[in-house]
DNA sequence: CAGGATCCCGCTAGATACTG
DNA sequence: CAGTATCTAGCGGGATCCTG
């Protein structure tokens, strides 16, 4: 498929993009995708066994406890706009919608869930650094 | 190192934090992580060609462009709390200040220089997306 | 040089109400 | 069920001024 060449070829001619730089776009993706949302959104989307997952709407909310409907909504349009989620509306009696990441959405997802997995992993060390750090500024 | 030990057990023992719960301290720690200038401090403070390097204040402004003061002093504060990063200061003529990476700094930098890589990489497959997503809606 | 302290604007997240 | 629309409070974050 076009995607693998294309992404190929943007590899040997690194450097197109940099994030350091405040003008590049990439300084804007990256803004986009360290979120939260977006974070858990992608690990519910492939928490499953084998690689991809589709989750209804509803089935998402009750997952990413908290969300609240614009949050969820918003940030799935923008996942599904820069192509990492799929939108699936089923005109049934009432409508089904499901999402499923995209092999784009499927490659960013292997880094939101060790960040996620990181977070969950050091959460006691980070309490324990904070402790001692409170108590010696104190 | 203690370090090791304690990750290890944790390791062990796992599902003590679920980030996907809204209560649980690890889904702050993750809404924290998941910002665009921790993503760059974090990749900056490991961009040499060993492990770990350490910056100065005025270095690392430099590097991120377009950060306000406030923004890297205050994600700066946040990461050395946290356990992330280490703050030297040299009484020199003018104070000297240097940051570096902790482990546990260390060990977040490996997924946030992937997400900014993933982020450079396929910064023109995303921008395709847009424009699809833009034409066929609009 | 490396911040601390303030002011203040924008915008975004959250709550609420409504709908195909 | 899966959203859209509207409103508002709160704060994230930039700009500015000051300092050891």
């Amino acid at each position: 498929m076009a995607t693998t060449t294309a992404a190929q070829k943007r590899a040997r001619t690194k450097a197109e993009y940099d994030a350091f730089l405040a003008a590049c776009p990439s300084r804007k993706l990256l803004d986009r995708i360290s979120d939260k949302w977006v974070t858990l959104i992608l690990c519910a989307l492939g928490d499953g066994d084998g690689e991809s997952r589709a989750l209804r709407y509803s089935e998402l909310a009750r997952m990413l406890a908290g969300v609240s409907q614009k949050m969820l909504t918003q940030t799935l349009r923008s996942l599904e706009r820069d192509g990492l989620v799929t939108r699936t509306a089923t005109p049934t009696v009432p409508v089904t919608v499901s999402y499923e990441l995209t092999d784009l959405g499927l490659s960013l997802r292997l880094m939101m869930r060790a960040v996620k997995t990181w977070a969950e992993t050091n959460m006691d060390d980070v309490l324990a650094n904070r402790v001692t750090y409170d108590t010696r500024t104190a």
